[in-house]
DNA sequence: ACTTTTACTTTCAAATTGAAAGCAAAAATA
DNA sequence: TATTTTTGCTTTCAATTTGAAAGTAAAAGT
């Protein structure tokens, strides 16, 4: 097996495994739009080829960030829920947020977000309930 | 010019930015080890190379999260400082952190960092501080 | 029966990464 | 003063990764 792992360093940890061009934003898709199945998330603004977001899916899965189910009246899709270590990872999403919503306005025209200016942990409870909710429905 | 940014969403954008394998790892030196030179980021336990490290600080600098200096007193070191946009990436850095921490033990022997279970928004308020009184001598 | 949809895999060219070596100017040492 | 070392890179080039496009097999819809 090659070595995952750059250090022991908590940060150089995390970002090994999501610190690419796109897990992020697959786990934005899953978090935020509520988005469970391989066609939904291919739907993004960012597009993101079928080769790279089976190969992210996979290996969000093997470090247990999402899980694969099927629903007994779709033999076809493949559903895609986030695990508690992937829900966990809400406060980095608006965190990524907020720094590009205040940040990167000077380079590129950012959409405005609504709420986002709320309090943020009121934000980040919000977005992490909301999935909890949707999640009771998928057991 | 190529296209720099994949959508107006406010996390890509922050991602099309710092969301390579490299720059949150400078950008952690720079905040908190207070690493100010070339070589003093090459000296990282995870090894970046002097030509990724050489094209990230210019990237880095051209998005303005650090700024490139020298002092009278050396004519051949250049001095790398966060800016104030950089110093807000702070939030971002202590998530990680705290996520790697929780959810990376199972996959990899994570080094235990003191402090870091302290109260979340005094954490960021200390990094922030002190890189401050830092660069207090800087200029 | 057929057409479409879904969740991929395969292919292959282009872009990126990264190890190693090279280099010129400045600083330190003899 | 001459030589050696250090610094901050750049260059080179092979290996890896990315990503667009096409292909595929099974399930679902018509």
């Amino acid at each position: 097996m090659e070595k995952d792992f750059r250090s022991g360093c908590p940060i150089s940890s995390a970002l090994d495994v999501i610190g690419d061009k796109w897990s992020l934003l697959i786990i934005r898709d899953m978090l935020i739009k509520h988005k469970k199945t391989f066609k939904e998330i291919s739907d993004s603004d960012e597009r993101i080829a079928p080769s790279i977001l089976s190969a992210r899916l996979k290996l969000l899965e093997s470090y247990k960030l999402i899980s694969k189910t099927k629903i007994p009246e779709n033999k076809k899709e493949n559903i895609y829920l986030l695990t508690e270590k992937g829900i966990r990872l809400t406060p980095i999403i608006i965190e990524f947020s907020l720094w590009g919503d205040t940040n990167m306005r000077e380079f590129n025209e950012i959409d405005d977000i609504e709420g986002l200016n709320s309090d943020k942990s009121f934000v980040i409870q919000s977005v992490q309930d909301s999935y909890n909710s949707m999640l009771l429905n998928f057991r």
